[in-house]
Order: C-alpha cells, then structure tokens, then sequence
DNA sequence: CTGTTAGCGCGTTCAG
DNA sequence: CTGAACGCGCTAACAG
C-alpha cells in the first residue's frame, strides 16, 4: 500500500495520522519519537499508519519548536577547486552520517559575501559553523560574535590557541620533503608559494627556511611569490625566476603549482627531474598520474572535512574546543633526483 | 550602536521589535517585508530597531507559515571529483544569487542511499531538486513522484522528452573531434569509456562511432571499458589493449581517464602524440597545463550548474519544463598529431 | 499510558 | 494605516 499522490503543499502531518489512528497528535509525536511511556499496540499501529501515508515530518516544524536544525553551516572560498572538492565531500559525507544537514556558502574571498553569509546563516539558525581555508582572522571573529555558535576552522593554522581547528601539520611535513631534497643532494632551493593566502603559505615558506636553516645550513633559499590569476599560471610564471637563479629544486605551495611549473621547466628545456627537483602539496588524484608522477605532500583532504564535522560535534555534544592535527605523508615519485649539471646556458644569474 | 551579545535561542523575534518600537507585531511584519499601508515613518523607525537589534527573520518559522523553503535538494554522486565540483560551484553561485539555499546529498550511486535523499528532501520540503550525472532513469521517477516538485537533469541525454534537462551536445562535440583525428589521417580509432555510468558513455561511444562512419567509413574502431575503481586507473588499464590492436587514436570519455592512458602508453614506450593521438572530454582545469597539454572536449561545467538553477526556478515560477543544451568545444592542443609508424614491435596482434 | 494545552516565529486574514 | 487573532506542524509540560 503506497502512499496516493500529493502535492507538495499537500504533505501528511501527525494531524492525518492521529485522526486515521483515533488519537491525539501528541501521542504520534510520541510514537514516531519512540519517546517515554506508550502502549506497544498503539505505536505500532501509529507506526503502521505512518508508513502507509508515506509520512517524513516537517524538519521545519520541529526545528521551530526543538530550536535546533542539525545544520551546519560551511564557508569555503569556493567548491570548484579540488581541494576543496575533496573537503567539502568529507565534510558532507560525515555530517550525513551523523543525521546533520550542511548549508555550503561560497565566499569567493570576498568580506563583504562572508558578512552576508554570516546573516544568511542566522537566519537559517545553523547549529554550527565550519570554516575552510579563509585565511583571516577576522573572519573566524565574525562569525564566532554574530552567530554565537561553535565554529571550527579547517586547514589552516592559527597561533592563538582558543580556537577550535582541524589542520595538517605542515612543519612537520614539509621538513621530511627537506630533508630528501637534502638527501639527494640539492643545495640550491626555491619556495614557490601564493599571494592570496598568507597565513598558510606563511606557514609552509617558515617551515621550509627553518628546516633547511637546520638540515643544511649553508644552502641557497629563495621564495617566489607570484600574483597571477591560478595557481597553475603562478606554477608556470616562477619558472624563469628559478632558471636563473639556478634553482635546483622547488618546494611549492601545493600540486597546481607544481605542475605549473613542470610544464614551463620542460618546455624552456629544464629536464624534470635531472635539471629541477619538484616537490608539491595536495597529492590530488590526478598527481600519481601524470606523465612524471608528483613528489608531493599528502593532505588527507576527506579526512580533514570529516575530522572538521566530528569536532564540530563535539563541541556541540557540550565538549571542550579543540585542536586536531593530522600528519600530511611526502609521497616520493619521480619529479625529484639528485641535481645534475645543465648542459647548456641557463647558469646562475645568465 | 550594535546588537548585545545573545546567544543562539536567544535571538531576537519580531516582537522584540515590536515591543521596542510600541506597535504590534504584525505591524513589524510588513514593514520588514516592505507590504502595503504602512506608514513611512512608523517604517523606517521599525527598520532602524531591527538594524540596531541586529534582527535577523527565522527562515524556519518564515518556510511554516509561507509553505515554500527556497531550497533546492542537490543530489550527485559525489562532491570529491573535478566534473561534479565545478557543476556543484556554479549550481550554488546561481542558487545564491537567486536567493535560494542548496542542499547537497551525495548518493554514491548507492539506490538505496537515493530513496532515503528523497524522504530527506521530503522531510526538509525542498522546492525544488536537481539530480546531478545519476544516469538512471529510475532516480528521476523517485524524486519526481514521491516529492512532487520540479526536478532537472544535468549533464546526460535521456531520450524522453518530458525530462527537463541540461547537457553538453555530446554529438556535435565528438564529430568535431573524430572531424579533427580522421583530418590528421587516423583510421585506426579506440573509444575508451566507463562502465558504471552507462547512459552518458553510451551517448557519446555512440556519437563516435556514428561520425566515424560517416568521415572514415572504412576506418577500424575498438571500444574499451575497463571496470577499475577510479577513472584514472580505466585509462592506464586499457593501454595495452590499445597498443595491442594498434590503435593511432583514442577518444576517451574524459580527461582522467585520458591522463591515465597517457601516462601508461609513455611508459609503456609509446609515444604520444607520435604513436597514438588521445583526446579527452571535459577540458580539466589541469588539462591545459599537462606536460603535454591535452586535446579535449571543453564541458562549460559551471554553465550547466547555473543553467540548471536557472531551468528549476523557470519551473517554479510558471513555466513549462525546458530542455537546453550547450555546446561542448573541442580544445586542440598536442596529444593530437599525424599518425607515425612505431619504430620497434607492439605491432597489431603482436 | 494517553489527551489537553500552549507556544516556537512569522505571515495573513479580518476588523478597527 | 494598524492591532488582534489564527494557523503552519511539531514538541513539551501538565493533567488525567
């Protein structure tokens, strides 16, 4: 027995059910909340009655009466590039696991849509919020004061230690991808990184001067830093930069970058892995693939949206804020080798 | 003059206005919805309380009364990949701009995690649904019949002609591509699809072979499906069979798997574009940055998101279910050469 | 164990 | 032009 057809503005509510049962409204809320007291016969029978309907509640309405709406509310740059793709999937896939609806909003780095996003999301009423790689302060602070509910930040890292994040631990990361450039031999190193998001990209560039400070002290480090449009043109813009400065091998900010890059080195006559070392940031799914595999950093990206859900939830369940560090892993392929010498032209400073 | 510091259940309601500002709450009500007779004074003095208050209207209560939650119930198969995420963003901007909120659900291409989508798009009393790339008809009827509300496809061609939909041409896109490879002088010809997303492989393996046909009715044509995990493996799967038949060209069903065959025929001693031509489908944000940036099909992704948006709220205001297609461009890059005879072995049959 | 009542925050009558 | 009253669908508190 399926339920007839009905228009959308036409959905059962307990009132159908409690009149087709012979009771009171109140006793079907019961019922289907498999709440205290009730008789076995008559919730089974509501239950029955229900299912035949073709009941689903009013998330609406009881969100009104419980003031809660198992939403939470996510601000992400955009969805469009793939890691965030892979965040917001995890935050998704683990939020709906735990019975909890997310509200995307699209901030385009753009403070004026994160204030209308911090509105829209009071007057939806989300439960919580959950910050993706915005790299300001302030932005956390807006949401933290007009929302007045849990926020949880997520891969960035922020020094002051009362709020609640959930990041890859950079240093430690990127200090391993040092010390097997260093292995290999390299001496002259360059960090090629992004304008638009500072607290991040600060963070990788320090944690690779520090670790090259201490695994080879007398080393050459550059940092180049361009302001194109994508990060795949910033990748392929720096190549001359480090041609002349006789480069050797390149840290950059994450995998666009590096293939970027790549690209550029080989179609200036740079040999990829002999002539210039690159190491990436991401390990994105097609960074195994390519033509000459990626070196890169491994951010468990699902990982950190799921991890970002269950804080959130914590906090919620009446926890304290904390603080999730999850180790990124350098997946050594082949666009690193020991340094070979240039054949022709292209030396330092030529 | 800012709103106090309140907490989440404490929020301010009209009547806090309307105490506030000595009139009834109803009055608030249409001053804040600019309705009919109100005074401009009364008005704008009920705004500036609101403004000092910092009011925000419960969409919650707002969706009881008014019967409509400017949703839209979004289901795709997943959020992670770089097809999805690019239709997901430009769904969400449209949505935005358009005023309505989103609500994403990933199926997993599980049926039975379909079904309980829809009793949660029924329970949340979307307006409106878009299935995103789910290539069974059956989906569509789900979500159709038990919400009853306007619900648009995107990205596939279903035949029947009552489906409101937006796609790529995929015909007229692969015969400019089969146009581009049998100029060049391929006659040897692979189409490498997938096999878990029947409906859309099938149109566009068909639209192949169809144009073949007519170009180069003598040419030799394979089809490959490979029934690996991800498409990247497909595409490394299938190159020995390519190599074995001695295929010059393959037209893959997208850029991943292109990456993959690319990646395996290079290593595997083929070379690319000399030995075999390969182009993809979708234009990737990476594609063009490859090592060697790769002849595709461009998919107008964001497009078909805000078109998307666009179709269902035309249905919802009235109109009748539309279906628009757009043009998929094909980006010659080099992956696409003349066919060159291979030096040593792998001959066809060998 | 079940029925009654009230109220969540807002829009919308219908009177004044 | 504005106030009073009702209802949206549901839960919670209090009776019985």
């Amino acid at each position: 027995m399926n339920e007839p057809d009905r228009r959308k503005d036409d959905q059962v509510s307990i009132y159908d059910i409690a009149r087709a049962a012979g009771v009171n409204p109140s006793t079907v809320s019961r019922a289907l909340n498999n709440r205290d007291r009730i008789g076995t016969a008559t919730r089974t029978k509501i239950l029955r009655i229900a299912e035949d309907l073709g009941y689903q509640p009013s998330a609406i309405a009881r969100s009104l009466t419980t003031r809660r709406t198992n939403t939470i509310g996510v601000v992400a740059p955009s969805l469009g590039d793939p890691y965030m793709a892979k965040v917001v999937d995890g935050i998704e896939q683990q939020a709906g696991d735990r019975d909890y609806r997310v509200l995307f909003s699209t901030s385009r780095r753009d403070p004026d849509r994160e204030l209308t996003i911090a509105n829209n999301f009071q007057r939806h009423r989300v439960d919580a919020v959950i910050i993706v790689a915005t790299h300001f302060r302030r932005t956390y602070r807006l949401f933290e004061t007009t929302l007045n509910v849990p926020v949880v930040l997520v891969g960035q890292e922020d020094p002051s230690s009362d709020i609640a994040l959930v990041a890859v631990d950079d240093r430690a990361a990127i200090r391993d991808s040092v010390s097997h450039l260093v292995g290999l031999g390299h001496r002259r190193f360059a960090f090629v990184g992004v304008d638009d998001r500072p607290f991040s990209n600060d963070a990788r560039a320090r944690a690779f001067r520090e670790a090259i400070g201490e695994l080879a002290p007398n080393a050459m480090i550059t940092e180049i830093t361009r302001s194109e449009v994508t990060d795949l043109e910033r990748g392929t813009a720096s190549c001359l930069e480090i041609r002349d400065a006789g480069i050797t091998a390149a840290q950059c900010y994450n995998d666009m970058i590096a293939v970027g890059l790549i690209g550029a080195a080989l179609r200036s006559g740079l040999d990829v892995p002999g002539h210039l070392s690159v190491v990436g940031y991401d390990d994105l799914d097609i960074s195994a693939y390519l033509p000459i595999p990626l070196t890169t950093v491994r951010q468990p990206r699902e990982e950190l949206g799921r991890t970002a859900v269950d804080l959130v939830l914590a906090i919620l369940e009446g926890g304290p804020r904390s603080r999730s560090f999850m180790t990124g892993q350098l997946v050594v392929r082949e666009t690193t080798a020991p340094p070979k010498n240039r054949k022709n032209g292209a030396q330092p400073g030529t």
